[in-house]
RNA sequence: UGGGGCGUCGCCAAGCGGUAAGGCAGCGGCUUUUGAUGCCGCCAUUCGCAGGUUCGAUCCCUGCCGCCCCAG
């Protein structure tokens, strides 16, 4: 239980169906900083309102403190990801180590029969077992963010909220007078204060504002960037690099040159990309299937080649670091971390 | 200090007598449980400076200042 109106919502709806209900929070980073922040979650206030929605349903309320193992595991890596030129997905790495495995043994100890989440995602009952799949509500479906969902894991884990729309949500929250039915949902990462997460990055790892040459594909040095954690492939914002005829986009980060390489938007264009620690809840060598490699984007025609994943057209913006989520129709069938990639234009110099 | 060219928004760049295009950058907003992208809006009462001609000048003339090029 976060404090918010999902896992509230989740936790009134397992007490009404009579069984046993245990409400469990963790508290994941410092209260101080977060305490203020509205939308946020896991520390101050909404460990108060996660309790305080627990004693109006009348459940067991547990709160442990696992702020050493969130910052390793999800900070931590976070920071270490910025540094070595890749953009991290901390909510992924969330769901997986804290969420999925922390939470997870939590629950098992606590002897419950299974772990019931806010995610918006489905789990559906197949021929083969539990089958993930996509929110009825498209607008909230989370399952890029949950692609590394293991077998065992979907067995026991259920998501109250995969099948209605976020409004719904709100209205039994409302219904059973909740005092987070009105709460505003959560946005960013939810251990930045203020969007910026540079200074959270900064913090923990003092040298991550190295600076260094922004560098054309052609190899002209355009000026100099402050630090690579600011950027991202695909970004276009914040380069301040002016006089040009046409936009310029972030090819690439090469953390050994602290270099940050630009180039015009048709230089985004990847034809492929390297998967690593790949989740597979199906077998997908050689199918063609749909990938998405943003949590915001249309999920595109693409098979699976080996390591590789092979997309039918380009596909732009496509960053290290970041995952690659694999689907058919409605069913996630696992994803991976995107490792590298190889791009549809050959570049001249840099 | 002979000749030629140029000085217009942070950068690039139109306009060349009728009252300042556009692009890039930047800023603001929308969108968004990652970082991005995208979309919408804003962004020079002023054209190196000082005079002059004209009803009217960024555009014509003069001087000065500053760059650049070719010559010496």
């Amino acid at each position: 239980m976060s404090g918010g109106v999902d896992s509230s919502v989740v936790a009134a709806l397992a007490a009404r169906s009579g069984a046993e209900t245990i409400g469990i929070t963790l508290q994941l980073y410092d209260h101080g900083s977060a305490v203020k922040r509205a939308g946020a979650c896991c520390a101050g206030q909404d460990i108060r309102d996660a309790r305080a929605v627990a004693d109006k349903l009348g459940i067991a309320h547990y709160v442990f403190d696992h702020e050493s193992r969130f910052r390793e595991s999800v900070i931590d890596h976070f920071a270490d990801e910025y540094m070595a030129g890749r953009t991290p997905i901390p909510c992924v790495r969330c769901n997986m180590g804290v969420k999925f495995t922390d939470l997870f043994r939590l629950a098992k100890e606590l002897g419950a029969d299974c772990l019931a989440t806010g995610h918006y995602v489905r789990r559906v009952e197949g021929a083969e077992g539990a089958e993930l799949h996509r929110a009825a509500d498209p607008a909230r479906d989370q399952s890029y963010f949950l692609f590394a969902t293991t077998q065992d894991q979907l067995d026991y884990l259920r998501f109250p909220l995969g099948g209605m729309p976020k409004p719904q949500v709100r209205e039994i929250a409302q219904d059973l007078g909740l005092i987070v039915a009105m709460k505003p949902d959560s946005q960013d990462i939810c251990f930045v204060p203020d969007g910026d997460y540079a200074s959270v990055v900064r913090k923990i790892r003092p040298d991550a504002e190295l600076g260094g040459d922004i560098v054309h594909l052609d190899g002209r040095v355009l000026g100099q960037h402050k630090g690579m954690i600011h950027y991202t492939v695909g970004q276009r914002k914040g380069l301040e690099v002016g006089g040009q005829p046409v936009p310029l986009y972030v090819i690439r980060l090469d953390p050994s040159t602290q270099r940050v390489i630009v180039g015009p938007r048709e230089a985004l264009a990847v034809d492929a990309a390297r998967i690593i620690e790949g989740n597979w809840l199906a077998d997908l060598q050689g199918r063609e299937i749909m990938a998405k490699v943003r949590s915001m984007a249309k999920p595109v025609a693409a098979h699976i080649d080996g390591d590789w994943l092979r997309f039918a057209s380009p596909e732009y913006g496509v960053s290290p670091g970041q995952a690659a989520v694999f689907y058919e129709g409605e069913r996630v069938l696992g994803g991976g971390w995107i490792e590298e990639t190889v791009a549809t234009m050959q570049e001249i110099a840099a």
